[in-house]
RNA sequence: GAGGUUGUAGCUCAGUUGGUUAGAGCGUCGGAUUGUGGUUCCGAAGGUCGCGGGUUCGAGACCCGUCUUCCUCCCCA
């Protein structure tokens, strides 16, 4: 045998069913981002490295798949800095474009590119795939589908809100029994870097602090001293390892925690707003907690921080998201806030598979099959696979006259409905056996009552 | 990027301390059964043992490299 064909680890193939489920997944949500007055757009799958290298931090840059320069554009290699062992320098003229590592980031850059042709707030929503060279593991590709929602141009609190309100419609319609979604704010977790006078260090705190469920106190305590902090500093933050309860309660113990700082108060004040909001407003299946430890590696947000988990289902985050008001300013606009939230389609699918929430119904990808009996019985039977599938049912003609027993199984394997069995008897009387592949149960039927009959079934 | 783990038929996996011609189940195809599927029975096809190198009289097994799988960390959807 030839050598064994594969695809590039983190990939996959999507076979008819699973596409199928996908399709369904993919309507669900859209029809929910319509609803909500989002309109759809789309962006290239690579952009220029530029767009995208420094947006991440150093780590999302090492996870950005660059396209090598082709032709003569390789000889644009600065050599140089491979001599010097500049890597990120040699990296960056070797490719000058590379593969979208989220939507967001391509979305600033085309709010500021169109900005002339946008109406704001400018709300829309984008479901394609994008790349990141991470290493696999399970909920985790190198290629996977983003349903990102943004509005861009506001910086009412309404949106926040609403896109709560987003995260509990989609997973609540897509039949999640119970989900929780985390909400925390950046400036709270600045002003916690301001009470431990660590301000310049907020992103090694919050890291730190994101793991406290995971690694525990210790295990955040001994991080932040092999980062540096002082002991004092330290000191400052065991308090909130004690942050408990209803989420009123755990507003008011922050109120006292950050009551010397401006900015984390004033986080305070937005999450204030949202949880009223929502308490008056009510949620479906889903729980929206505040959630201190929740810091998200991305650098650029700076008010509300999302993050959404399945309950009952070991894997990471299902979506997540938060506000930006200076995302837009990198390509040269500035004073555009914006905020959006971001559904991880390949892990809600993992999560659906799971929990087994897919209709049965989407297995089946025909409704009826027409039995081959010769070819004369077969161009009998062409007139009658038009008319159903003018009636939208999904009919197909065996290819061959094989063996009965083998087009049954043929019928059989692909979950079909019916069967239509029209041999040289049944013709000559007008006549047709109709059989239900789920009970077995056979009629004898004429054409117009099983036209009827079709238009009634489906 | 760090550490561990895995790779044998289309799929899931056996294969003893290195020793004749590498096995099973499922699936596929054919037959039992020429107009009735899922069950059953019989038979067949299908393998450079991930790839490359090395040790050995002899390697699926041992050693080195490489790719891959899954997991932990990092990070993240």
């Amino acid at each position: 045998m030839a050598q064994k064909p594969a695809i590039p680890k983190g990939t996959r193939d999507f076979l008819p069913t699973e596409v199928a489920k996908r399709n369904y997944m993919f309507a669900t949500i859209k029809e929910v981002f319509r609803r909500y007055g989002y309109a759809p757009i789309e962006t290239p799958s690579f952009e220029l490295s530029t767009t995208l290298l420094g947006k991440y931090g150093e780590e999302g840059d090492r996870l950005i798949f660059r396209i090598l320069n082709s032709g003569e554009k390789m000889k644009k290699a600065d050599l140089d800095a491979l001599a010097q062992d500049n890597l990120p320098r040699f990296a960056n003229s070797l490719a000058e474009k590379a593969l979208r590592y989220d939507l967001t980031v391509p979305f600033a850059r085309f709010v500021v590119q169109h900005q002339n042709d946008l109406t704001f707030p400018f709300k829309r929503y984008q479901i394609q795939p994008v790349w990141r060279a991470d290493r696999p593991q399970h909920g985790r590709y190198q290629e996977f589908t983003q349903c990102d929602v943004d509005v861009v141009g506001s910086d009412a609190l309404m949106y926040e809100v609403e896109l709560v309100q987003l995260f509990d419609e989609v997973l609540t319609n897509l039949g999640l029994p119970g989900f929780t979604i985390q909400i925390n704010n950046r400036k709270v977790l600045s002003g916690i870097a301001e009470v431990c006078g660590e301000t310049a260090r907020i992103i090694d705190l919050t890291v730190a602090l994101d793991k406290l469920d995971k690694i525990g106190e210790e295990g955040v305590v001994s991080e932040l001293e092999q980062k540096g902090f002082t002991a004092q500093s330290i000191e400052k933050i065991k308090p909130l390892f004690q942050f408990e309860g209803t989420n009123a309660a755990k507003l008011d113990l922050m109120r006292t925690y950050l009551a010397d700082s401006e900015i984390g108060l004033k986080g305070l004040d937005e999450l204030s707003e949202v949880f009223a909001q929502i308490n008056e407003l009510g949620l479906q299946r889903g729980a929206l907690i505040f959630d201190l430890t929740l810091a998200r590696g991305l650098n650029y947000y700076t008010g509300a921080i999302f993050e959404v988990k399945a309950n009952d289902v070991k894997m990471g985050s299902i979506c997540g998201g938060g506000r930006y008001d200076d995302l837009t300013a990198l390509f040269g606009l500035k004073g555009l806030s914006g905020v959006g939230v971001s559904f991880g389609a390949d892990r809600i699918y993992d999560v659906m598979t799971e929990l087994d929430l897919f209709p049965k119904a989407l297995d089946r990808t025909l409704d009826i099959l027409f039995v081959n009996f010769g070819s004369q019985e077969a161009n009998y039977c062409m007139k009658l696979l038009r008319e159903v599938r003018n009636l939208g049912l999904a009919a197909e003609l065996y290819p061959s006259a094989a063996k009965l027993q083998k087009q049954l199984k043929y019928a059989n394997d692909r979950n079909v409905g019916y069967v239509v069995m029209i041999g040289a008897e049944e013709a000559a009387a007008g006549m047709l056996s109709f059989k239900n592949m789920e009970t077995g149960a056979q009629e004898q039927l004429s054409s117009a009552d099983f036209l009827t009959k079709c238009g009634q079934l489906f």
